[in-house]
DNA sequence: AACGGCCTGTGATCTACCTCACTTAAAAAG
DNA sequence: CTTTTTAAGTGAGGTAGATCACAGGCCGTT
């Protein structure tokens, strides 16, 4: 492992073991099992119809994962900074064709892992089962409230929650996105924050 | 175990090996982990501001999970017929109070799991701590199409979605339910099947 | 048979939000 | 520094869907 590796990887053991703690031997086959890639701005990590062979674990930058509707309109599934995961799950789980894309908002260094490599390592490293287990469900927690949102309150209450809960990304990524991570359009998005 | 208990853990020991085998000792120590309940239609399983103290899985009837807003409107989240798990994960897992209801649309038999049973299950049981991660890997799945289907399709395509993916359950639900879980009034879901 | 609930359909408004068009500002790209 | 691209605010007008109000149908109860 270069020098360079070892650091990237150092954060991506730390977010496991604030979930679930590894030995260094664990750790070391862990880590084997990951590839680095650095990407530029603007640049494709999953497209739709394509083939989705990797989940993505962002070490730097910033990510966004949306569906584009006939019209050519985005909208936004998630957006993915450092520390998250993110791919097109229903692509990667089964090994089909990717229904979003998934871009760089900017330039991005991320980790990789093939699907086979995650089974292998949730097999052989019972704390890693744990961990995406345990990961799993969060994500699942989150995307339920998520729900709730959308159905229950109107645009201005879902624009006010998105900033008290994640202020930084807020600032990171231009409104058009937010709106189309809210399900508004741009322009309301703007009248709104009066 | 009686025998009505026995019949009714069959169900979920079937659900549980379609996705990771146990053996006959393993699903002893699992099955003793779940206590059965009756309820009648009406009857909650969990209301807000309540504590979470379970995770439920339907063994027959038919419940729905939603969110009430101040107008007093319900917001369903879920409907969970048989074979399907339901509660207020975020409450349950975080040992906090419900934000949602959940009530049984028909009368109920489910099969209850507390947090730390379930986490004692995962612990001593490797392939309960795999049924998990995969079904809570489905379940996250499910909830992103959910998601990317109330931000991108109008009202009428996620209707005929949802009686395409689920036709046994939109013919037991009352339109009106249907409505509150896919976002729109129960008029114009009446006006969209024309 | 008659009563009260609950569900569903339908007409008549009303409104939150969308779309289109234009402007200004700021940031990349050259 | 200049040009091109991208972001963001704003006005005018249109539309999907909400809300309100009422009517008929289908139960299970008395």
């Amino acid at each position: 492992m270069t020098t360079a590796k070892k650091e990237i990887g150092a954060g991506l053991r730390r977010h496991i073991e604030a979930i679930s703690p590894l030995t260094d031997a664990e750790w070391e086959f862990v880590s084997r099992h990951f590839t680095p890639r650095k990407l530029r701005k603007h640049q494709y990590l999953v497209q739709q119809g394509d083939p989705v062979p990797y989940d993505f674990w962002v070490v730097s930058g910033l990510l966004k994962a949306y569906a584009v509707d006939e019209d050519g309109k985005e909208h936004i599934l998630q957006f993915a900074m450092e520390e998250w995961w993110c791919t097109d799950y229903h692509a990667y789980q089964t090994e089909s064709k990717a229904a979003i894309f998934i871009d760089c908002m900017e330039a991005c260094e991320v980790l990789c892992l093939r699907l086979r490599d995650r089974e292998t390592i949730c097999g052989q490293v019972r704390a890693m089962e744990r961990f995406f287990r345990i990961k799993s469900n969060l994500g699942y927690i989150a995307l339920q409230k998520r729900i709730i949102s959308l159905l229950k309150e109107p645009a201005e209450e879902r624009f006010g929650n998105l900033i008290r809960q994640y202020p930084r990304l807020a600032q990171r990524v231009p409104k058009k996105h937010l709106a189309a991570y809210l399900g508004v359009s741009r322009e309301t998005l703007s009248r709104l924050k009066k």
